[in-house]
DNA sequence: CAGGTAGCATAATTTATACTTATTCAATAA
DNA sequence: TTATTGAATAAGTATAAATTATGCTACCTG
């Protein structure tokens, strides 16, 4: 059996100084104390340790031993612990960051890329999944924080809120979006509810559960079965079939800035309000956030934020 | 400052089952128990260590570490501690021992070779020294044990006899030594102390103890003052100078006994009993000796013993 | 050679803390 | 709803670790 550790630290202590007494003074206990500590060690790995003469004590092969072996763990130890628990001063070390496929592959490998030449030492791991893929992922340990937006994520973590921190990131705004040429010829420029209802839809999910809730919030009317023509799972091919002007489709505003700007694709907006989606840095509640996460997540919004001033 | 280290070990635990439920099983504690040690521990090193949900704790990056600090220590400390406290079933090792010059160029090559064909697992380091550096090592554990004889080291150790545990391997007898020629020309084969006390010496040893020793043994005088012609601290050179006819010397008969044969050199006893040494094993009291010693030194007196009988 | 000292061991007492039981809490499953 | 699970907390107890006091032995010193 293993023995009782603390007294590995007295035994080390002891042979690095060759004198109970000495040791003693070093570990702020009196003489016999830690005389007592060598017996029952000595006892628990049945192995005399040190052999007694007279005034001064002499290590056996088996104290060499066994100090080889302690002597790294001890010295190790109390640096390794330090570094372990002493606040970074900078930020340093792995991000393991999670974040649905389109939004990752959009804005993590310029943002990443402009963050490590600020902070070279940060490195990263991106996991590129589905919402509750993350949330799990999260909730296991395995991620330092997702990015997760409340569409695709509430029915997984805002059911239980208490468990997560939610850090606003930024905002989308959906849109309904179809090319120029569709717009203007087959809805001929209405957008009132008969027209659009009609319309050919494409989706990048087999539930439309964004495009359901675009027509509920501008029309406050439940529409069970839209006229899906093409629902394919890569946002970027759906922007593509609406390009080619197959259909409309929803999507998140930044992804269009510019074919917008130059009118290539036109944005629907029945009124004014507009349906907004809060991408957030989601992380557990109880986990205090590292200085290398906080200040990662602050650049991240303020490029995201220059983004978005762009347009 | 170093945790509390048995706190290590329930955190090693902990971590490897992801559950203090668990660990307190597999620790023989109650659940309460390993709870309070892992929030000791996190107070002591000042980081949280797991993430508290619900039910279900999640291991910090700051636990990561410390379980790749501590993981290899404690898997391999059990069993280390089990190599070093169990009784030897066969002889292995490093054997460290400390022999006089003359003897120990003698004697230990033929023979630890010897061993080693028996015991190819024993190695060796064999120091040649004077016998108060010997006993000197031996007393600050650098040599498991030595080999003394009496005459050299009487005054190292006889005089704190109790701190010393010795085995006796073998005697030697301290022979007058001449030529043939020296013997019957010189000295015209008379052994008389007038005759003999006029004799021209050889000498190994800036004091000459030993032939002191010699005649005080076999005619109870103590001569002060000898006419010593060559002080010369190898014994080999004192042979050869014995073998030249250049005076009488004092040496052990082992080194002699071929030349004593036929009749090359004249060993000089004035009267039938013989001054003796004793040669043997010498240890700290208080240390046991560990298989691996007891094999050798039975060995070796064994080999000494059949050298002997070849006499 | 008495007298003092240094270093460790041992005994007895006190102090600290480790471990326990009992209870609470929150989340989950039935 | 109720039962169950896994953990945190509180309080009491048992155990172990400190302490003080003392003893031992070798060693040094005048």
């Amino acid at each position: 059996m293993l023995p009782d550790l603390n007294r590995l630290k007295v035994f080390y202590h002891v042979y690095l100084l060759q004198s109970m007494n000495m040791a003693a003074k070093d570990l702020h206990l009196t003489q016999p104390g830690v005389s007592q500590h060598i017996k029952k060690l000595e006892s628990e790995i049945k192995t005399s340790l040190f052999i007694r003469c007279h005034k001064k004590i002499i290590p056996t092969r088996a104290a060499d031993k066994l100090f080889d072996m302690v002597k790294p763990f001890i010295e190790n130890l109390g640096s390794a612990i330090g570094n372990i628990s002493k606040p970074m001063d900078h930020p340093y070390g792995l991000l393991r960051i999670g974040a649905p496929l389109e939004f990752g592959k959009t804005y993590f490998p310029a943002i990443c890329h402009a963050f490590r030449k600020k902070y070279n030492q940060v490195t990263f791991r991106i996991r590129l999944e589905e919402p509750d893929q993350l949330l799990d992922m999260l909730n296991n340990g395995l991620l330092d924080f997702a990015v997760l937006d409340y569409f695709s994520a509430k029915d997984q973590f805002f059911g239980r809120p208490e468990l997560y921190k939610i850090e606003p990131l930024a905002e989308e705004i959906f849109v309904l979006a179809g090319s120029k040429e569709y717009f203007e010829n087959k809805m001929k420029k209405k957008v009132s509810f008969e027209t659009l209802v009609s319309m050919d839809f494409i989706t990048d999910e087999h539930e439309p559960v964004i495009l359901k809730h675009w027509f509920w919030h501008y029309f406050k009317k439940s529409i069970s079965k839209f006229n899906i023509i093409m629902a394919i799972e890569s946002h970027q091919a759906l922007l593509n079939c609406v390009r080619l002007g197959m259909g409309l489709a929803i999507t998140a505003d930044h992804l269009i800035w510019n074919e917008i700007e130059t009118g290539k694709i036109i944005p629907i907006f029945p009124f004014k309000e507009k349906v907004i989606n809060k991408i957030s840095f989601v992380q557990l509640r109880d986990k205090k956030p590292t200085l290398t996460e906080e200040t990662f997540q602050a650049f991240f919004k303020k490029q995201i934020k220059t983004k978005e001033s762009l347009k």
